[in-house]
DNA sequence: CTGAAAGCGCTTACAG
DNA sequence: CTGAAAGCGCTTACAG
């Protein structure tokens, strides 16, 4: 009883066309008053919703927009929560905006004939390169995209990043006021151009702004998963007499590291000081309670949103920067304490 | 030039009809095979890719499934990692059959209007209550739905649930186990019906079986949220001399309590054993590292896609029965230890 | 203010 | 083995 109603039943009943109910529903076109509530009562009887499909088939748009996350990089997606955050302000954004929103994960051979198959009318692109074959097709896709944590260097294209290079800079900076002067960083790939990458000229600027050289060995580059950080605790423990710091480059691998110290008779802060960045919604719970660089993650999503409708439709809410830098800010908590001689 | 190229195109290119151009497209009909091969090439250099809304149109389905969370209560999806989790399992599973997945964000009043709206095919619904409108809104759409931690009364519908009442005997014995008499839940909202109600039964009799009687004092109905675990710990702080555990349930809530206790001076293990319910991923890397009741959300997620697509196509992996009950184990970790006098 | 008609891109009987 | 034609549900000029 629910299914076949289409806008000709609703014309029949209503003994008018089905332009006409076309538009009354669109509110297009001009109807006198009688028809349109002769028409609209009508519809609410009969619970018509207009097909989807037919109208995308006209316009050629599907109030459909996707988030494709890169699923190779172990350790990124799998268990952060984060990423949970970001859709879920995605989704709220565009539920008030009515348009509604896939998840695609995406691996490095995807050929993205799902955008055109599905009429998408935009695209949220979290992470990629841009010298990679998925960017560069794409780009070819033509379609409105904003891209997320992957520090284009094109400036026409919409994006949105994290001031990760400030973010490095105030976590090191942070440690070093507190007197550390040996302080690795648990960095994930080093990829120039990605998050790590700017989070790492940050940490070396800090150095060199205190005169403290740059030594290749405190630089451990492991997933920022949480396995990631649990491993590089094990290494860590050969270096336990310099290193007194460690500034890791997501909560989540801080709290592998944090743990696996423990498990080498290491404890926290009071051996080694530690700080995190993302501020994930428990860092403060953690005993102790996480230092990290903060970032507000659901604005990232709803601002993602309004740049992207922007672009489709203009119906944002008028962000007119193709470039939106997210600032940091650092969280001092328990993990990171002064520097003591041993 | 990427965006225009239809059947049309193919087929004049091809010098064949759109009627074969669909049919080797599809497979279906009999084509010659030098036919299908010179489609087939245009198609290729073309990058001809079908429309899913026309389809769409035609079939009414839409190769789309939609997972519906209710975003109303508070603390449990807001911060639960443990739905991320679920969400990629099913993207996982549903692209492989070429399905893909929306993300949909419902409160009391969805009239689910998206569904007949975007043809949905199917519905992967966690957890409902099958005496709310929605529900009954639901029902009445009449189309595949895979319910997720809802416990139907009724038989007749494809749900997947954890066996929650065991999970709640299991942590309960453990605690038991080890000496405490005095044990506390902080449950959630105890509707019945709900998850945390069947955990809740089964802590009861666990209680029951051990010729524990119960105190309605010691139940704790707070959000199992991380700030529900908090607060619930300030509470308990005046219980002290009597509660030696609590059963929290869910992970992220125990984090929040273990905190909460610390903050009022009161350590886990030393002074309070702490079980948790989820087994979500950074559990184990905890300090102390919580004892839990495990689920496989993986699992679920998948489970959850295939009973779906089963009912909509038959290719599922044959699930035969209609109630699918996942099984829960104990972890025992470092959070939970011998009652001591004090 | 309203309606008849074309067309979006596809699939599906039906002829041949 | 292949093609002409109808139709899925809608929107959009265009007449009137």
């Amino acid at each position: 009883m629910n299914n076949k109603v289409s806008i000709k039943d609703i014309a029949r009943l209503a003994n008018v066309s089905i332009a006409t109910v076309s538009n009354v529903i669109n509110g297009k076109g001009r109807v006198s008053p009688n028809t349109v509530s002769k028409v609209n009562k009508i519809i609410q009887e009969l619970h018509f919703v207009p097909s989807a499909s037919a109208r995308s088939l006209k316009d050629m748009k599907s109030h459909l927009i996707a988030v494709v996350v890169p699923f190779l990089e172990k350790g990124m997606l799998q268990d952060n929560p984060f990423y949970w955050e970001f859709v879920r302000g995605v989704e709220s954004g565009a539920r008030h905006h009515e348009v509604q929103v896939i998840l695609l994960g995406i691996d490095e051979n995807e050929d993205f004939s799902f955008v055109r198959q599905r009429h998408l009318d935009g695209l949220i692109v979290v992470g990629v390169f841009e010298h990679t074959p998925a960017f560069q097709k794409l780009l070819s896709l033509d379609i409105p995209c904003v891209f997320l944590d992957s520090h284009l260097s094109n400036p026409d294209f919409h994006q949105i990043d994290l001031d990760d290079e400030a973010g490095g800079y105030l976590g090191t900076k942070h440690l070093i006021g507190l007197g550390h002067k040996v302080i690795g960083v648990l960095t994930g790939k080093l990829e120039e151009g990605g998050v790590n990458y700017f989070r790492h000229q940050g940490y070396l600027r800090a150095l060199r702004e205190s005169g403290i050289p740059e030594d290749p060995e405190l630089v451990f580059e492991e997933s920022p998963s949480i396995q990631g950080g649990y491993q590089v605790a094990q290494r860590i423990g050969s270096y336990k007499s310099k290193i007194s710091a460690i500034f890791a480059f997501s909560d989540v691998s801080a709290i592998g590291l944090i743990r696996g110290l423990h498990d080498i008779g290491l404890s926290v802060p009071a051996n080694l000081s530690i700080v995190g960045f993302d501020d994930i919604f428990y860092s403060q719970y953690l005993i102790p309670s996480l230092t990290t660089i903060r970032q507000d993650i659901v604005a990232k999503g709803q601002i993602a949103v309004k740049m992207l409708l922007d672009q489709i439709d203009g119906t944002g809410l008028g962000i007119d920067k193709r470039s939106v830098k997210i600032p940091v800010s650092l969280a001092v908590r328990q993990s990171s304490t002064s520097y003591k001689e041993i």
